[in-house]
DNA sequence: CACCAGGCCGTGC
DNA sequence: GCACGGCATGGT
């Protein structure tokens, strides 16, 4: 089964990817320079296996989805198979703050000017997110000169506090959002995010404005609980089903 | 001009 | 506990 690798690298989960010539797509992580055409390129590369999540059976997982509702089957059968990538934490958290109140591309915007204002260049014209010792003397009136907005202060809260990112692993799930959601301009939404996207935690359900009108539209009276064990990929075949036929 | 984007915060009740 | 307005910015 063939990954949607556009999907998976630009359809919001993550804002690290960049789609270059003839199929190619880049992203800078774990200090270098990644290029790859498919899921297949990165099967060598100890990094990319973790980050790509290569040892979950997806292929299982899009099949028990597909056979839950008529619903979930249209969106496996046009999305096609999606992974959960295991992001880092902080560039995890520090993307999804930026995240609320915005859009995909916008938010790739503010990534990109954050990695070459506050990054360090790893090849000629390709530098990498900064981390949070990076950031750690950035002011908000900084990060509202390269146009984060109101979520500026957010960032800066995010800074100081991302020691608590060190302890999430360990928790359940519960305890994840509820310590993700002291950071300022972290909500329900975009912890969920933070715990699929980077602590492969399954059980999240992100609610944006896609899905509330996918949940109100197709499934009223239902919760996550109904797309359980599988509520975060169900989610993320939903969104991207929902964004891809609007 | 309006409304929207992978929402959250502060306030009021 | 829930409802509501405000919020930076850029695109349509």
């Amino acid at each position: 089964m063939q990954e949607n690798l556009r999907e998976i690298l630009m359809g919001g989960q993550t804002f690290s990817w960049n789609e270059e010539e003839d199929g190619v797509f880049s992203a800078v992580l774990n200090e270098k320079v990644y290029r790859i055409k498919s899921i297949e390129d990165a099967s060598s590369d100890q990094y990319l296996r973790s980050y790509f999540d290569l040892d979950y059976d997806y292929e299982k997982a899009m099949r028990e989805i597909s056979a839950k509702d008529d619903i979930l089957k249209e969106a496996v059968d046009r999305i096609g198979l999606l992974r959960l990538l295991k992001q880092d934490h902080f560039v995890a958290t520090i993307s999804f703050i930026l995240s609320q109140n915005n859009n995909i591309k916008r938010i790739k915007g503010l990534y990109d000017r954050l990695s070459r204002n506050y990054g360090h260049e790893v090849e000629p014209g390709y530098f990498s997110f900064p981390t949070k010792d990076e950031l750690k003397n950035v002011s908000a009136e900084e990060y509202r000169a390269l146009g984060c907005g109101f979520r500026a202060p957010f960032l800066v809260d995010a800074v100081g506090k991302a020691d608590i990112l060190d302890g999430i692993e360990e928790m359940d799930f519960d305890s994840a959002m509820s310590a993700l959601m002291e950071i300022k301009g972290i909500g329900p939404k975009v912890a969920s995010c933070i715990l699929i996207f980077s602590y492969q935690k399954r059980e999240g359900f992100p609610m944006d404005v896609w899905m509330k009108k996918v949940m109100n539209t197709y499934y009223p009276g239902k919760d996550k609980s109904y797309f359980s064990p599988y509520e975060a990929l169900c989610q993320q075949y939903l969104f991207s089903w929902i964004r891809d036929i609007s």
